[in-house]
DNA sequence: CGTGTGGTTGAAAATGTTCAACGCCTGTGG
DNA sequence: CCACAGGCGTTGAACATTTTCAACCACACG
């Protein structure tokens, strides 16, 4: 199990220059470790948390509750990636995040970090950046589900995350695990099952890409990138991913 | 007309705590102010600015450009905003931002900011608690365009422009002049022209607002709000605005 | 006084949603 | 070992909503 420093710097270092002193503050820094059932909620909109999360292996997932009961996602989260630290500057969360599949997170109290930034101030323009990747991942997906052909939106989000996930080193050749469901497809796209069903066999039909039984597999990325109009530039990392 | 400093320095006191030598540091900052041309550009996708601006009157709006030429608005920016600070640390913009109708900015270099930030780290943090509610408002988008009916949509967009120009104290009793165009509503909401047009009217028959050659006039925000399932916490201001 | 931009409208066509039913797999208890 | 329940995925058809298209209005500006 890789460490959850480890973990973190690497992330930080897709998109930001850390010295070597930037590494050892972040090593020092302390943490606990939690696994998390599929589905387990993590921070509930209205929380006012005092740590930040990393996640360390498996996914999860932020997401508005809205008054009908229903679930708009917003993001999907994984290895590396700080799927709350917002809220190291704002008091209470405005949506909430939860596991997709089991998953395991770091704990890392807003204290360190915030002593981390007062004494490196570069590791606190690292995570401030990686919440301006967020923010850039959410422009997009107003874009995605406002502007795009269904296909399109499918076919964008299977991109995001085959990318990202292979800028982290996660997929496992052309196939990376993501324990989404079709309901969650939905509910990340804005649109219903059915058309999820749909769209999904549009997409397998085109040969670009699968998805069955959460994970996404990706057998032809031009034709995919094409249908879904992707261009990784809005991710800001600092060099393409391998392969 | 209000000085840069008073408009930025307003603004970021909405949602942080300044210190009085955090105020005399962001008095001490260099800039130079512009008028803009209705929709004229300020930045353009791809550019790598060296100075952040802050929007001293009038409105400004970043935007996506598609491959087919149409635009996604992302978000709309008024008095004290600083409609691209993110590029302060990412390199690249991935989105455009334009004037709507004319508007007067200020631009103030990077290496001030960051100057700042060295010497006074809360204002840094006041600008990255600005950034993060940005993100905010760019997840309401997502949710309220991918999950929200076409009225309960225009509704809630009514609601947030008209929420923080009162919080900036930017509205004239229930009025608010956002020279927004129907085009441009519709490539904000992600709905066609006749469907802006048809849910406007909608929404000027539920006698809760109306929207009339660029301003905007609330008649019954308990009502709008109600259409537009709107709750402002996701703005994060620290006190709700005056009336 | 003409021209153009922005706004309005109706009807046909395209696109999605809803609803109801069914299939498949997995895990559990008899 | 089998039967059954429940979650997840699939499907067809009716229905609702939204877009498209084509036309028209009205006001501002040169």
């Amino acid at each position: 199990m890789a460490r959850a420093h480890q973990v973190l710097i690497r992330k930080l270092r897709e998109h930001s220059r850390l010295a070597a002193d930037d590494l050892a503050t972040l090593n020092a820094i302390s943490h606990s470790v939690r696994q998390l059932d599929a589905d387990e909620e993590l921070i509930r909109q209205g929380d006012r948390p005092e740590v930040s999360a990393v996640v360390l292996a498996g996914m999860v997932a932020r997401y508005h509750l809205l008054s009908n009961g229903r679930r708009q996602y917003l993001s999907f989260h994984m290895a590396g990636d700080m799927p709350d630290s917002q809220a190291l500057f704002v008091d209470k969360m405005d949506h909430s995040v939860c596991a997709i599949g089991p998953a395991l997170i770091a704990s890392i109290p807003h204290k360190e970090l915030l002593a981390a930034f007062q004494h490196r101030p570069t590791i606190g323009f690292a995570i401030w950046r990686e919440t301006l990747i967020d923010a850039a991942i959410f422009r997009e997906a107003i874009t995605n589900n406002s502007a795009r052909t269904m296909p399109a939106r499918m076919a964008h989000l299977f991109c995001e995350l085959f990318y990202r996930a292979r800028a982290s080193g996660l997929n496992v050749e052309s196939r990376f695990a993501a324990p989404i469901t079709l309901v969650q497809l939905g509910e990340t796209l804005g649109m219903s099952i059915a058309t999820v069903n749909r769209t999904l066999q549009e997409i397998r039909d085109s040969k670009s890409a699968d998805f069955v039984r959460g994970e996404l597999h990706v057998e032809d990325w031009k034709r995919l990138a094409e249908i879904g109009q992707f261009s990784p530039d809005y991710l800001h990392l600092k060099r393409p991913p391998p392969h």
